[in-house]
DNA sequence: GGTCGGGAGTGTTCTAGAACACTGGAGTTC
DNA sequence: GAACTCCAGTGTTCTAGAACACTCCCGACC
């Protein structure tokens, strides 16, 4: 396990970052009540001691989070509470290999802190390059290495989690016994993708070779994002099954 | 340069909508085919006779589209259709990518009678190396080829269908109102695999690329499987995505 | 009373750079 | 081989300012 940084890496967090995320705070804190007009973006600017088009980088950021609406001539203005449209069916979850009766085990391969790639502080609304804590395990079914699995959590999260004892314990009852943390939801997409080498060899295959790429961020019940995986299933080792029945569909 | 200093000469368009535009029209109109790399930053900017932070703009506007994805050391890039797959849409058909407001084209490849393979006939209920009806579609999105779906028919089916004009009428309308077939349920398998040279060359892809495959068969209302598909999606054309919710589990 | 014009206040578009950070490959070392 | 170092090419962040465009309101004028 690497332990340490590829290449240099300054962990410098851009400005516009900082200061969407000092705006957000502010919103969530109720500061800034839905509906309320901020300052003008000069203003903003220089209290931030930013240029204009640096602060507006950051406004952008929030609006496209839905944090704020910018209206021309108008002013830049705290967005109501956001709606989200869950009317989807509920849908239980069986953990991540469901075991038809099979011997699953878990090894856990290491965590190590480190800087996010752009996908996960997206997902973890982390600033670009935040730090953030990475736990590499490997899914055994019948003793043969099905999925790695690489959790990324945000370093918050991540300090508590790295005191307990991740090789006896499953993550999900760190999170929900050391930190009373609940996952309430998750996102998931599955891509094809060929395996890069060190994927490849803790995996047994061979570099390249055709896999599965399962990317889920996992919110808790205040929808905050607490953990980002990204899964690794090769190709021959793995099928996505589903059973469809057609109903009367209207429209 | 400026291009503005009497008289608005730019109008009520800014310029990075028009940069962006013109980049539309590039890729929608295959000049810039899917995967293909744009000139730097810096070049484009100079073609276009903006600045960077002008240009960047627009390329914005295009990444929020899904139409360029730009990648940090590496260049920009045109992002092949890619099509959000919600497994939890059952109506919807790996086949029927008939997806949010894309132009969604099939162009009828061919259709003639072979020998079933074991997976086929095994599907179809059919005594290995039965006669089967093979029909080949490829789908394109936005014009570009998504998916290339082989459609294996039990010849008693097969020599009905093989006289509709299935160029112009879907499969499963063939079946509906020529033959009083109407699939009820199916069961579909997705693996990751790589494109063999007849199948990338239809799709124009390198051969060997990563894939999605997908298999599956659909039953009528007596549970008789009538057709069994097999359909190739290169690996960045596409995702599947879930939405999972998780209830009040107690475990 | 109605409407027209202007001005204050706000967001938006754009310039011309400079410095920084990330990626992948080539070369080097072990 | 495997791992490390360096570097060219590419995207990203930021500055300091100028000019433009939209909205609203108020006062002047019919």
């Amino acid at each position: 396990m690497n332990g340490r940084l590829n290449g240099k890496v300054n962990g410098r967090v851009p400005r516009y970052h900082r200061i969407a995320e000092a705006l957000r705070e502010r919103i969530r804190g109720g500061e800034l009540a839905p509906g309320t007009r901020l300052p003008n973006q000069r203003g903003l600017a220089r209290s931030f001691g930013v240029t204009l088009m640096t602060l507006r980088q950051a406004l952008e950021v929030l609006e496209r989070e839905q944090l704020i609406a910018r209206r021309h001539g108008l002013g830049t203005f705290v967005a109501g509470p956001s709606i989200d449209y869950d009317i989807l069916q509920l849908q239980r979850f069986a953990g991540d290999l469901s075991a038809k009766g099979e011997r699953v085990d878990t090894r856990l391969l290491g965590s190590r802190p480190a800087l996010g790639d752009r996908r996960v502080t997206d997902a973890l609304r982390l600033p670009p390059r935040a730090r953030v804590l990475v736990v590499e395990r490997l899914r055994l079914v019948d003793g043969h290495p099905m999925s790695l699995q690489r959790s990324f959590l945000p370093a918050h999260i991540g300090d508590e989690v790295m005191r307990a004892d991740l090789a006896s314990t499953p993550l999900h009852q760190v999170l929900e016994f050391k930190l009373g943390i609940v996952i309430e939801r998750a996102s998931e997409t599955v891509s094809a993708m060929r395996l890069g080498r060190r994927e490849a060899r803790e995996l047994g295959c061979r570099a390249g070779a055709p896999a599965f790429e399962s990317e889920r961020v996992s919110f808790d019940a205040t929808r905050a994002p607490v953990v980002f995986d990204r899964v690794f299933i090769p190709g021959d080792r793995f099928r996505i099954t589903r059973e469809l029945v057609y109903q009367e569909v209207s429209a």
